[in-house]
DNA sequence: AACATTACTTGTATTTTGCAAGTAATATTA
DNA sequence: TAATATTACTTGCAAAATACAAGTAATGTT
């Protein structure tokens, strides 16, 4: 949701090295729990797209609130900062934006 | 932090239904992590009190948010959706009255 | 002094995870 | 068009985490 993956291969070849088996296991679960659709991608036969559901875009709030606690007690990235930044000073205007654009992106 | 639960027994009896061995995993893992603080009961040598730590309270924002969360995405009790709904009207209010009397409790 | 609470530890079976390898479907290249 | 490459998986097995049952040590109560 922050990094703008959406793939098997995006997930498999991001920073926390997750097992080929558990990947796929987990996305079947979050397909089941409705937190994510799964769609043929429409320009790679082989590749399939995970979007996002609203009821997973409706986590933003928590997952926020979680970078401003990680910015204060856990050393993270300059990036993560920055943002952690933006968010307590307008957190309401930065809900409302990525919201939106995961919402316009899962409707593609 | 929300149902007032302080000792290894209460835990113990709590709805989660925790097995014994991992429950004493978790309270070490949480204090190894800065958690929790472990201290002997004023009243009860055969008791401790496990309080949290500021770090472990400043998580109160993502865990009322996850309520929220829950209360239009899950079957909920009652009483949390009760609670959701006040968070919704006044969540900062609610995140200071709650801070300010899990520090009160954790410094006596 | 005997029994009860409380907070654990220990042993073992079951479940979950991690790793390496293999497979099926589509896309690209020679 | 045949061979090779990508992508998204599955399968088998070892290692780690969890669940359950039972036991132990320290303190408190009768």
């Amino acid at each position: 949701m922050f990094d703008n993956k959406s793939t098997y291969g995006d997930f498999l070849r991001s920073d926390e090295n997750i097992a080929t088996n558990i990947l796929a296991d987990r996305l079947l679960m979050l397909e089941c729990a409705g937190m994510i659709v799964k769609e043929r991608h429409p320009e790679n036969g082989t590749k399939f797209l995970y979007k996002p559901t609203q009821k997973a875009i409706d986590l933003l709030p928590a997952l926020l609130e979680l970078i401003v606690w990680s910015d204060k007690h856990e050393r993270i990235s300059v990036r993560a900062r920055e943002f952690a930044r933006q968010i307590r000073k307008d957190r309401e205007s930065i809900i409302r934006q990525m919201s939106a654009y995961l919402k316009s992106i899962s409707e593609k």
